[in-house]
RNA sequence: CGGGGCGUAGCGCAGUCUGGUAGCGCAUCUGGUUUGGGACCAGGGGGUCGUUGGUUCGAAUCCAAUCGCCCCGACCA
């Protein structure tokens, strides 16, 4: 039996992670460049996160709904700066049954056009509003360069799309929707993320502001893992969508938008994981316990797996799986549960049963727990909680060491080069300036963050004043 | 689009420089012994060497063209 190696993050960390998503069979490179296959043992951990956060979409009052993929390219045009971001990166149908289309089809990078041109035959009245829906969908965008779960030709998201009568409430919507999102991964993904306004420059086509939530992986870049746009009445006002209200006046509609896609898988698996594979936080685990046998002699087999039976009768609302396959070494089932992420494995052979007793092992920190059987059950739910406790905790702390507060530009692009991680540097406002920290150090800002004092400085590549400091990163 | 790498068995690779009719590891199949951290022994099956054309008595190997994928940059969730 080989053993398949991952590669340390230390010699290689983007390879560490290609390994790890191959090897976890969370995804595999499809035939079309870009393209990849998502596997039950990804799926099912999108099919988690779907399911946490279309509950809390709905708990707030959103809908379901869904949209065609195929959008008329006319309707891209409709908002001048949605076109100039989108149209680059689309793909175009020119053909269908065999004849050139009258009209070319672009298979949607994003849905607004296409909900707008049907909020207008929706929304007459302030009655019709807010429209909150959402959907889940596929979109493709053509990249130059991409990566597994990060960033795919085409990939699986939600687009949120609501309609309001007030920019006051567009606002109050956009941040609430932001503010789901940083739950979620602070809660589900145990990742703490920074919470802010996107510039000028790196805003969301057609929005007035965007909103977003940025994570640092463990090699210190940062990862947008949300978004969410005010997106004001530009959208209303492109497909002519308006409202009576109660005055009998007609008005744009406000409009938001905000999405979050499988790259929250990539997200998760970089900043958890480590050189043994997967490290799936409990909230998220397709499978949080898997059991174990152990049988030294082939006669003690039935023992063990009544001994696990009886051991498990009670654990009905408890996902679990016995790993009862024959002819595989123990040592060979601990790796390869190990490489999947499942959160505890338990072990139990004839000298626990012995005692009874059964052994928990921690996917987070390898720690051993000995537990007597008739208090494991009680037991899985305090470790499952413990390690989601943990892997926040670590990965706040990363965060926090990796992050430093700075005035020096030099000093700034030593550190960058050498080890990346976050900077909070004052920033005028320029673009200008925007333009020469990405091109002088790859380093972009990542947003305008809402948790800062605000403190008067200088900006750190011209010297000019500033009111408050920003959030600068290299980025995935 | 620029730079780099690679297409040979299901997967990972060697063989290419110096042409002679394809090999290794893993996986797989059969039988046996094993099973508290990636088991061992024996036997078996599996490849028009990315594609097309050329040179040659003979091409995985030399020449030309072409297609594709991966990695690094510019663009981006």
């Amino acid at each position: 039996m080989a053993k398949r190696t991952i590669t340390p993050r230390s010699e290689d960390y983007s390879q560490w992670y290609v390994d790890v998503v191959l090897q976890a069979q969370m995804a595999d490179y499809a035939p079309v460049k870009g393209c990849m296959v998502i596997r039950p043992n990804g799926y099912a951990i999108w099919e988690k996160m779907q399911a946490a956060l279309d509950g809390m979409f709905k708990e707030t009052g959103h809908q379901n709904a869904y949209f065609p993929l195929l959008i008329p390219e006319s309707f891209l045009h409709k908002e001048a700066e949605h076109v100039e971001g989108f149209s680059p990166e689309c793909a175009v149908v020119t053909h269908g049954g065999g004849k050139p289309l009258e009209e070319p089809l672009v298979i949607r990078p994003t849905s607004e056009t296409i909900i707008w041109a049907m909020y207008k035959k929706w929304i007459d009245s302030h009655r019709d509003l807010p429209l909150l829906y959402n959907q889940w969908a596929n979109v493709v965008r053509w990249e130059m360069r991409t990566r597994l779960f990060l960033r795919t030709t085409e990939f699986l998201w939600q687009e949120g799309h609501t309609a309001h009568a007030t920019e006051e409430e567009a606002e109050e919507e956009t941040l609430r929707m932001l503010g789901i999102y940083r739950k979620f991964a602070e809660e589900y993904m145990a990742m703490p993320v920074i919470c802010g306004r996107k510039t000028e420059k790196e805003k969301f086509a057609g929005a007035v502001r965007t909103y977003c939530i940025e994570a640092m992986m463990q090699d210190g870049r940062a990862l947008q893992v949300g978004t969410s746009h005010n997106l004001g009445q530009n959208f209303a006002k492109a497909f002519d969508v308006t409202f009576q209200d109660e005055q009998g006046q007609r008005q744009y509609v406000y409009a938001t938008s905000w999405g979050a896609s499988t790259r929250l898988i990539g997200g998760v698996i970089m900043t958890h994981s480590d050189d043994d594979g997967l490290v799936v936080p409990p909230r998220l685990a397709p499978l949080p316990v898997v059991i174990v046998p152990i049988w030294p002699k082939e006669e003690l087999r039935p023992t063990v797996l009544e001994g696990i039976d009886k051991i498990t009768r009670d654990w009905r609302d408890l996902k679990f799986h016995v790993d009862a396959r024959e002819g595989y070494k123990p040592g060979f089932k601990y790796n390869e549960w190990e490489i999947r992420g499942v959160p505890i494995r338990v072990e139990v052979g004839p000298r626990d049963l012995e005692k009874e007793q059964v052994v928990f092992v921690r996917r987070d920190n390898g720690e051993k727990i000995f537990v007597p059987a008739s208090e494991a059950r009680a037991k899985i739910d305090e470790v499952l909680n413990a390690i989601q406790t943990n892997l926040f905790e670590n990965a706040r702390k990363r965060m926090e060491d990796r992050t430093v507060v700075i005035d020096n530009y030099e000093e700034m692009k030593r550190l960058n080069e050498e080890n990346s991680g976050f900077f909070w540097a004052h920033w005028c406002g320029d673009r200008a300036c925007e333009n020469r920290l990405q091109e002088e150090t790859k380093a972009t800002i990542r947003c305008l963050p809402f948790d800062q004092r605000k403190e008067p400085g200088k900006c750190l590549l011209c010297g000019k004043p500033s009111s408050e400091r920003v959030l600068m990163a290299k980025a995935y």
